[in-house]
RNA sequence: GGGCGCUUAGCUCAGUUGGGAGAGCGCCGCCCUUACAAGGCGGAAGUCGGGGGUUCGAGCCCCUCAGCGCCCACCA
């Protein structure tokens, strides 16, 4: 055994992290069964840009949970994978180089991006597009894997994945074709949430609310019949055009005649009839609403439930398109005043039809101003419109009650930590009114595995669909053909053309346990690890990929894709903000890294309980170096004072043994803990230990285990105990401190800490015989008691106490008179008398200050 | 509108079968103690959000109110 002089943190990540590197140290042995194995479905970050704090937390906290499963013994499939196909993606390509994507473009094999992005973005072809995404993702995967590396995370590195990757468009198509034959994936022409700056659909699950300034705005349409106006509140009067009719409820006494009548437009004179439906609320407004084509998702609900024709007036761009929609009977003064409109933006729209409305005498007062909650694309800047498009679907229950119920099951099925987080799953499934839209009308990202027959005419027939064989995925129907069909056929009439969209990035992040197990690449290692044990996540992505996830892997396999899940907390910027980008509140790790250690890090990151939010605390990383300091040097103590010989002396000091009970007790605390997913207080727990037992324990025993005090059987005793605590706890804090833990068990232990076992709480437990702990806790009472005296008479440590007197109950003086010798001479105790008494009390005579 | 979580020392939090109110940081004081002075030891500090109830006994169980945070919701 050799022990540094002066031990330090510095140097241990890379020194470690390397060795971890070159040892294979948590490379997965995959000849291990599937009972033997602990497979954790990793979540593969976004590769846009830098991690931030966020992601440090959750994976250093997944990272002890790992740890201790490898301890305990099994065989922990702990792989990375990088979510780098995506809008994401697309979006900081577009920034870093100045490009956009036009697929209208040929391929351009010399294209090479500008140094620095110009102000116009330059347009470029779809597949100079998907190049340089694919460049790009390289590089921030490989920074972002230093910063894993660094942090300590102990994948197996060996196996990753990307989701644009091969593999995973694989089994992506995979899956689709077979959601497709089932009937579980569908195509459909229908109203979409539509953002019109990205240019494509979005899903319900990337939906938020955010609060805009609108105002209502009251406006007359015109009775038929000589039945007067009927006023309607909008806060998008723009959409006036778009109007296919007015909706009260059924039972609103006021609309009663109303009811099946034809009414007016304003501006535009459009004849639209005044339905009823129960959706129309009478408190709102004057009751009655005016339908358009779109302009929420209850206009929907009407429109389909009513079944109502179709006015569009609103392009995929945003502005109003340039042909007025079919109006029936309204003559060309409304196709006139339409003309103006056309090519306006929503905005812009409703600047003019106010003007034109107060022209007209048809707005009713003032516009009221009021704030409502609009829905956005989670990305997105402007609101989304909903336009009329072809898209893909899965089910998911959205529409299918007994599907949703299934769904539910499955939530229950799984185990939660914390538990009440399956509230919000099951508020999520409840809540949900669409199935799940799929198809982007994007470009980096897993094309559908589809083709389309094109009818004589050269129009596409959607339902002559032209699938590949599962052998030969991926495919990309841009470029490979449909089996039996040539190169010059595409786009021909007669012939065929692919599917332009691709798949939505959680369309394939939903399969990440099939992906990361090799379903359908590797049977074999598919058969050791799926369904996986564990799915640790942030809350924030519940509605998407933990329930995505379950909705594949019921459709493919009837079974649930993990165990467990583990959600962690948000991560708070220090002034306990939820940190967003957008806010630019954002902490990046690396400083902090460098700064505080990865030890001190984890520590932070592993004080923050399952589904706690936590604040980015640099006091907390200091308590964690400090932590890892001390054991640095409690340790080199500990171990220069056993010797090479440690573990050859019989454990029979009292103390020794009530210490080795405590830990006993100890180690089956934190164990329960880490089986509960409760890192946090396997750490606290171990931590609180582990001070007393400087302070205290190596204080009670050091002058005996140096051989100074006492006799040679009392050495021997004190030096056992003390190795076998120090060994016990350099492992229970393995988990958490795993760069210190690992320097310190390589100074007098053979192998990595981090694949030796688990502490056994039997082991100590039969070295304690039987002893009570109450010895151990009444030594340190006494010890502490006499400190106090010393410190309060502002004397030093040292100082001589030439009496104290100890009143306890009969119990603990027991105790006490079992570990006298190893009190007093850790309290420099000349003597030392006790007296029976209630409660405990401490005296304390100490011995003049020696002359200076 | 529905749901979940939180409310304990100045700050961040722990408190798992109801019986001693705790930790760290901060603050104050002391100590060069031969593992550790970018340290150690010790101290002060709380009507456990308010009210009511059950109990011999409630931070913990029940009811209720309030504040904060989050999730969900068909938000004209």
């Amino acid at each position: 055994m050799e022990l540094p002089e002066k031990p330090s943190l510095d140097g241990l990540e890379e020194k470690w992290s390397a060795r971890w590197e070159s040892d294979g140290a948590y490379r997965f042995d995959r000849t291990k069964s599937r009972a033997e194995i602990y497979a954790i479905d990793t979540p593969p970050p976004t590769v846009s840009g830098s991690l931030h704090m966020g992601s440090v937390f959750g994976y250093a906290q997944t990272d002890t949970i790992a740890r201790y499963r490898r301890m305990r013994g099994d065989e922990v499939f702990y792989p990375m994978g990088w979510d780098d196909n995506g809008l994401a993606t697309e979006r900081r390509v577009q920034n870093y180089y100045g490009v956009r994507c036009d697929p209208s473009l040929p391929y351009d094999p010399d294209f090479v991006p500008p140094e620095k992005p110009g102000k116009q973005a330059i347009p470029i072809g779809r597949q100079n597009f998907v190049e340089l995404c694919d460049q790009l993702v390289v590089e921030d995967e490989q920074k972002f894997e230093e910063l894993w590396r660094r942090l300590g995370l102990s994948v197996d590195w060996s196996l990753t994945y990307t989701t644009i990757g091969e593999q995973s468009r694989r089994a992506s198509q995979r899956a689709f074709l077979r959601n497709f034959a089932r009937g579980e994936a569908y195509q459909a022409e229908a109203p979409t949430l539509w953002d019109i700056d990205d240019r494509t659909a979005v899903a319900q699950a990337e939906l938020e609310d955010r609060e805009l300034a609108a105002a209502y705005h009251a406006v007359a349409f015109h009775g038929t019949d000589g039945q007067g106006d009927v006023v309607i509140e909008t806060t998008r009067p723009e959409l006036i055009p778009a109007c296919v009719a007015l909706v009260a409820h059924p039972d609103d006494e006021r609309y009663q005649a109303r009811f099946d009548q034809q009414v007016t437009t304003p501006l535009f004179g459009v004849s639209v009839p005044v339905l009823a439906h129960p959706l129309a609320d009478p408190e709102k407004g004057s009751g009655i609403a005016m339908i358009c084509t779109f302009g929420d998702t209850t206009d929907v609900v009407w429109w389909r439930e009513l079944q109502l024709p179709t006015r569009n007036i609103m392009g995929r761009d945003g502005r109003l398109v340039a042909e007025p929609p079919e109006w029936g009977s309204a003559g060309s003064e409304a196709a006139t005043r339409y003309a103006e409109l056309a090519g306006k933006t929503s905005k812009q729209a409703q600047a003019r039809i106010v003007e034109l409305l107060a022209e007209s005498g048809e707005l009713v007062g003032e516009p009221k101003p009021i704030t409502h909650p609009v829905k956005f694309y989670e990305r997105g800047s402007r609101p989304l419109e909903i336009v009329t498009s072809r898209q893909w679907y899965f089910r998911n229950g959205g529409r299918d009650q007994e599907l949703r119920d299934a769904f539910l099951t499955r939530g229950r099925e799984l185990h939660w930590h914390p538990q009440h987080m399956r509230q919000r799953y099951e508020s999520w499934v409840e809540g949900l009114n669409t199935d799940w839209l799929i198809s982007r009308q994007r470009f980096f990202g897993v094309p559908f595995p589809v083709w389309y027959r094109l009818r004589p005419d050269g129009e596409v027939d959607y339902d002559a669909l032209l699938l590949p064989s599962e052998d030969r995925l991926p495919v990309d129907p841009s470029s490979d053909l449909p089996d039996g069909f040539t190169a010059d056929q595409r786009g021909a009439p007669g012939g065929f053309i692919g599917d332009p969209d691709v798949m939505d990035t959680w369309a394939t992040s939903s399969l990440t346990p099939q992906i990361a197990t090799g379903w359908g690449d590797d049977d074999d290692l598919f058969s050791r690890t799926f369904p996986m044990d564990l799915r640790p996540q942030g809350p924030e992505i519940i509605r998407t990929w933990l329930f995505d996830t379950i909705v594949r892997a019921h459709f493919e396999h009837g079974t649930l894709p993990w165990s467990d899940a583990k959600i962690n907390g948000w991560v708070l910027d220090p002034d306990r903000k939820k940190m967003s980008k957008s806010k630019g509140n954002v902490v990046t790790p690396m400083p902090l890294l460098e700064q505080h250690g990865a030890d001190a890090v984890r520590y932070w990151a592993a004080s923050g309980r399952p589904g706690t939010d936590t604040a980015v605390d640099e006091g907390q990383m200091k308590v964690g170096r400090r932590l890892a300091t001390k054991l640095l040097n409690a340790s080199k103590f500990a171990l220069g004072v056993t010797g090479d010989a440690a573990t050859d002396g019989a454990v029979t000091g009292p103390l020794d043994r009530s210490m080795l009970a405590t830990l006993a007790e100890l180690i089956d605390d934190v164990t329960g803990a880490f089986e509960d997913y409760d890192y946090a207080r396997a750490l606290e727990r171990t931590e609180r230990f582990f001070w007393g037992f400087c302070d205290d324990y190596l204080e009670l025993v050091k002058q005996r285990a140096y051989g100074s005090v006492g006799d040679a059987a009392g050495a021997g005793s004190a030096r056992a105990a003390l190795a076998v605590a120090l060994s016990a706890l350099q492992r229970l804090f393995a988990p958490f401190l795993c760069y210190v833990t690992e320097e310190i068990w390589s100074w007098w232990q053979v192998g990595s800490v981090h694949r030796t076992a688990w502490p056994q709480a039997d082991e100590s437990r039969t070295l304690a015989d039987h002893a009570a702990q109450l010895d151990y806790l009444v030594a340190a009472d006494v010890l502490g008691a006499v400190r106090k005296a010393k410190s309060e008479a502002r004397r030093s440590m040292r100082a001589e106490v030439t009496r104290v007197c100890v009143t306890d109950t009969p119990e603990r003086l027991g105790a006490l008179a079992r570990v006298e010798a190893d009190v007093r001479g850790a309290g420099s105790i000349e003597h030392l008398d006790t007296e029976p008494g209630d409660t405990f009390a401490v005296e304390v005579e100490l011995a003049d200050e020696p002359a200076a």
